[in-house]
DNA sequence: ATTAGCACTTAACTATTTACAGTGCTAAAG
DNA sequence: CTTTAGCACTGTAAATAGTTAAGTGCTAAT
């Protein structure tokens, strides 16, 4: 529906106030459209009115709205050759074998934090339909124990149990009950098999089962509800323009700390998906950019938060190498 | 060295000034003082001189200097009676023995960082003098394990090892080896007792030594290098006027996330370590209160971070509560 | 030692002016 | 029908000036 030069209009608004952040007004356009700034002007006025531009006030240059970026990212936007240089530090590290998966996210995440100013975040997924691979439990007190558990997806997990009066040999009875019972089960659904397997035959094996069933149903429930949440350059967005001021800040760093939010935005199941503005859920000039890696015994979300003024190509192809390069491994 | 008068009037001062947030002139003294403002203005030039109180510029009122708050801390201040809506508050967190030690250490400073608008953060001892009391390793795939380390003073740690080609009968052999050599060793020893009694002999036992040594050594020295620190109501600082510009919050919160700043203050030994301004290290309109707790099997330290115009009597006897209770855990 | 009184200083607010960037609209030109 | 030149108009931003209020230091009197 837009004209092929609306579209390059909207196009060079959007080039324009990414890199300069101010509104941007028809003369800097009609140079490189070789046509009058009149022209640009009706053209501006036909975008602002199919809702893709926004002024500032009545006699502003123009600014891309929300709808503007989205038309943008949907229709405009051109994958970006990555520069050599940015290439090869993130080969460096992904070609180092001795990095374990959670450090090779977390360092070439710094480099893309340090490459484009904005923030970057490592989201275990859910655990909630992993399986259960393994429990072990590990004393260190009379009354301390340490339960390790383990999926099939790589999540590892330790947390700290306190139960009275119960012998080594009874906790040890429990937990290959457990072990035998329950693993393969998705993590979801293990409060209800504690409940209706191990509950009702725990106590020929423990006398203290109430204590021990309890500590290890707490376990397990915290474990479910548990979302981790990696940030890298935390600060960085803050180098953005739009966030100088302290209100925003703080609600974007209260709702960056939120427990799930940023896991709760619905998933579309694009290679890459790009959250514009309030689409994101965390402030309207914010934009988040998330995508899914997958390798033989880890999957997880790695995000950009930037401002909704955000060099959208860029982010999107370095992420797609970070993520192709990943599911190699 | 300051009279009487004096330092009533920086008492005044300092109160005022961390209510208001205002430079305090002489009129508002005087009143309290029963004396003409005239005289309240010859205290506070004298008080000035000293270097007690600053002025914001040449007709301003008085803001209580760094060394001004050090001398109130050391010499004016009085404990403040707690509120029994504070003290209720944190007895249901201390009083309930479900909670691991960590978990009381979270909520209470929750509570604490509601109550004042302050940051609060558990900085977990450097377990480098922590005593190696036991190292387990899990295998979790063909090349995959999980090692996890426990010392005496109840600090656990999981961490991923890649290890290529090599048994779980070779594994389970070096895991005993470090078992019975090397149990007992603090942290920081371990380096070198690997290197002059495991690595010497690990050959007897071990096809793919040298992998397998590596792997073993990363982990502990990774461990050893180890800072937790975690924070609790992270943006509650935002709320002082004092950080209401971004450049200040960006060098902040950049100083807190940095490895092992926090931890690297230099200790006094009193109970409650109060570091004014610079002495924070952070920033010189910050305040930083520590204080160290140690339980049965686990010690650590808490800190509330603050402006330098901070409520100090408040957070000394709240920190000081929770000290007391964490003690007799 | 204290205080009344006064000259003086600065910050903070309020207009007011000016320059400017950019728009919308009209009417003419292609 | 599309494009463009031209012009009136509008809101922002920066500079200038004037005013007020809060507070100080100092002097001289108590």
């Amino acid at each position: 529906m837009l004209t092929t030069r609306q579209e390059k209009v909207l196009e060079i608004i959007i080039r324009e106030y990414v890199k300069n952040v101010t509104p941007v007004g028809s003369k800097l356009i009609c140079d490189e459209l070789n046509c009058s700034s009149a022209t640009v002007r009706n053209e501006m006025a036909a975008l602002e009115n199919a809702g893709f531009l926004e002024k500032t006030h009545i006699s502003s240059g123009r600014v891309p709205s929300e709808e503007g970026y989205r038309y943008y990212v949907d229709n405009l936007m051109k994958p970006r050759e990555m520069t050599g240089e940015d290439m090869l530090k993130l080969q460096t590290i992904f070609n180092n074998n001795k990095l374990a998966l959670n450090e090779v996210l977390k360092k070439s995440l710094e480099i893309i934090s340090e490459i484009t100013d904005y923030t970057s975040v490592v989201l275990g997924n859910s655990v909630t339909d992993n399986k259960l691979q393994k429990v072990e439990v590990l004393p260190i007190s009379e009354t301390k124990l340490i339960a390790i558990i383990i999926t099939d997806k790589g999540h590892v997990e330790h947390k700290e149990m306190k139960v009275e009066g119960v012998s080594l040999d009874e906790i040890t009875k429990t937990v290959e009950l457990i072990n035998k019972l329950i693993i393969g089960t998705p993590i979801h659904e293990i409060k209800e098999k504690l409940e209706f397997e191990i509950k009702p035959i725990i106590n020929q094996y423990v006398s203290q089962h109430e204590a021990l069933y309890n500590a290890f149903y707490d376990v397990f429930n915290d474990f479910a509800m548990k979302s981790d949440k990696t940030f890298v350059g935390r600060t960085k967005i803050l180098n953005q323009p739009e966030f100088n001021n302290v209100e925003k800040i703080k609600k974007i760093f209260n709702k960056l700390d939120d427990e799930n939010l940023l896991q709760s935005i619905e998933e579309d199941d694009k290679d890459i998906n790009i959250y514009i503005g309030n689409e994101s859920n965390l402030d309207e000039d914010v934009t988040i950019i998330k995508t899914k890696y997958k390798t033989d015994n880890d999957e997880g979300t790695i995000a950009i938060i930037g401002p909704k003024r955000m060099e959208y190509s860029k982010v999107v192809t370095l992420l797609g190498y970070i993520k192709d390069n990943l599911n190699k491994k």
